[in-house]
RNA sequence: UGUCUUAUGGUGUAAUGGUAGCACUGCAGUUUCUGGAUCUGCCUGUCUAGGUUCGAGUCCUGGUAAGACAACCA
């Protein structure tokens, strides 16, 4: 018997996951496994949140779990049903599906009896003070804070001010209720924190008007996952210090062994791109960008409108990990993730987006061969389809050069090249404007060369890729390129607006593509030959072709260009 | 003069006291009807000083550096 562990080694955990299966071994929560993926509806997903979700979800799936979605919305002010429309739709693109979808905002009623008892206990009391008062006494991280002049008012006072609080009678900004715990505590949560507050300027876009005292986060969040039963409420780091907090209300309430569990792990942060949804906000707010899902913006409708595929992003984040190294991931990687992915599924295609025109001066003017050309080498089933050749066609400008480098494979003067799926042909000249700009190239071809005669087995150093001038659709191309300049944006002192990369986007408005193009539906994926990955754009119509360049191609003519 | 946390090639991530490995990037080559893809090779790393141990990236102590925490945000 040969064992196989050498052919199938262990894949190594990541700390979560080392930490569940402890959890799992020590019996924890009678084998459970309950994870949530808590979005706040205030803005759209980005890529951050799809490494969270890969997380939530992916532990539930991995260790016979669930998980649920959990719109944590506990402030009016920010919230919108739009977002909590947009976060479900990017989720299930994603490839996620939710056990439940919950609200916090499902627990109010539960949560308010659950402070009540709190009140009565003596854990909790009304400050009737400023919040900038309330600000000053907390002290500082390194100066102990003062005790509210409330904070040992009587507990049937509160009680009918609490009341109070959600009636109307107070006005919003008055009062709020806030834990009894530590005004001198090393742990800045613990200075008495805010449970709730009143909010009567917005209506909750689940509950109307009927709420008017709403509770805090630190609250609300960790007393959700209670009454759902997660087991295990994964984070990123910027909670850590409020896991005692969390753990306090635990405690406070709990009465059975369950009790959730916080983690807390890295963020992502891509370099050449803010991952702030306040930012982000800014940027459509102000026009900077065409809005949230503008092609390049880092949020899943900005990716997927780009053409970036689901299984790109989750190879992304699988390479990636998560530990609790705070770390700037290149976003090189993301654009390796996505060339790998769509360069074993997408079609080839030809399209000439810098164009100018190659005459064939032996070839028959008038005439017309369909030649075949596979959809792509890297799928055997994706099959051949046909494209139109004649003697006037359109290549890429920067195919030619009248005065060529040694290294320069492609058109130029007395060299051989072959057209893709066509012949090889030889330059044989050019023609210039007054002012030099090369208005057509002139070549011969030579007819045994034909795609799949022996003759066109010839070594010949360089192919290019052409659409036939009379069949070609015209289309307009979007070229993307990093939305900001600089590596670290948040890191740069200057307004993140002064980053930005002014050729973040280039529109070309003169491309030509192959006719098989005309029937393409939006989000459609291609490799346009020799250029990159293009897709569909929604704005595209049959009378207006519009694509997005998603990534290009990697280019080793380019890098030796450079040196 | 606080609490919590982190530190492995350029970047990210493994090694769970026992040969520092993988991916991306970069470089060189192979191959190719995409200067793509493929395949091969190479470069580059345990923050620091002590300690425990037969043996330390891993455990302990001190230092250094970095991050989070003082919203009626989540």
């Amino acid at each position: 018997m040969v064992t196989n562990t050498e052919e199938t080694p262990k894949k190594s955990l990541n700390f979560i996951e080392a930490f569940v299966e402890q959890d799992l071994k020590d019996g924890k929560n009678g084998g459970r496994i309950q994870t949530r993926f808590p979005p706040e509806p205030n803005g759209y997903l980005h890529i951050g949140h799809a490494k969270a979700i890969c997380l939530d979800f992916g532990i539930a799936r991995n260790y016979n779990g669930i998980c649920n979605l959990r719109f944590d919305d506990t402030n009016p002010v920010k919230e919108d049903v739009e977002y909590v429309d947009s976060i479900q739709e990017d989720i299930e693109w994603l490839g996620y599906k939710w056990q439940n979808i919950y609200y916090a905002s499902d627990y109010f009623q539960q949560l308010w009896d659950l402070a009540i008892e709190l009140i009565k206990q003596g854990k909790a009391y009304i400050d009737e003070q400023s919040a900038e008062d309330i600000a000053k006494q907390k002290g500082s991280p390194t100066v102990a804070g003062t005790e509210s002049p409330y904070r040992n008012r009587p507990t049937e006072e509160s009680l009918a001010l609490f009341l109070k609080m959600n009636t109307g009678e107070i006005a919003e900004g008055a009062m709020v209720l806030r834990a009894k715990i530590d005004m001198a505590s090393p742990n800045m949560h613990f200075r008495d924190p805010l449970l709730y507050r009143v909010i009567t300027s917005h209506p909750h876009h689940r509950t109307g008007y009927t709420w008017k005292a709403y509770p805090m986060y630190d609250y609300a969040h960790g007393q959700s996952d209670y009454f759902e039963g997660v087991t295990h409420s994964l984070c990123t780091l910027e909670f850590e210090v409020h896991r005692p907090l969390y753990d306090w209300f635990i405690d406070q309430f709990k009465d059975s062994d369950y009790r959730p569990r916080q983690i807390e792990f890295n963020r992502l942060n891509l370099t050449y791109t803010v991952m702030s949804k306040r930012k982000m906000l800014q940027l459509v707010q102000e026009n900077l960008v065409s809005g949230w899902d503008d092609p390049r913006m880092p949020t899943i409708c900005g990716l997927r409108r780009r053409g970036y595929s689901p299984d790109a992003i989750h190879n992304f984040i699988d390479k990636i990990g998560y530990t609790k190294f705070e770390a700037q991931n290149d976003i090189g990687l993301l654009e390796h993730a996505v060339r790998e992915s769509l360069n074993k599924t997408v079609s080839r295609v030809n399209a000439v987006i810098n164009p100018v025109k190659l005459i064939i001066t032996n070839y028959p003017e008038g005439k017309v061969e369909m030649m075949e050309t596979g959809n792509n080498p890297e799928d055997e089933t994706s099959g051949t389809r046909l494209i139109p050749f004649s003697n006037v066609l359109y290549i890429e400008r920067e195919d030619f050069m009248e005065d060529a480098p040694k290294k320069f494979f492609r058109m130029t003067p007395r060299q051989e090249v072959r057209l893709k799926s066509a012949y090889i042909v030889k330059c044989t000249g050019c023609k210039k404007d007054s002012e030099g700009v090369i208005e057509e190239i002139y070549c011969e071809y030579d007819a045994l060369t034909k795609s799949g005669m022996p003759e066109s087995g010839r070594k010949v150093k360089g192919t290019l890729h052409w659409v036939s001038a009379q069949h070609a659709l015209q289309a307009e191309v979007r070229l993307y390129d990093r939305l900001f300049s600089i590596e670290n944006p948040s890191a740069d002192p200057r307004d993140f607006r002064d980053l930005l990369n002014p050729d973040s986007l280039r529109v070309l408005t003169n491309c030509f593509v192959e006719p098989s193009l005309q029937t393409a539906n939006a989000l459609d994926q291609f490799q346009f030959q020799r250029l990159g990955y293009f897709n569909v754009d929604p704005d595209s119509t049959p009378e207006k072709l519009v694509f997005n360049r998603t990534v290009s191609l990697k280019d080793s003519w380019a890098k030796e260009q450079q040196r």
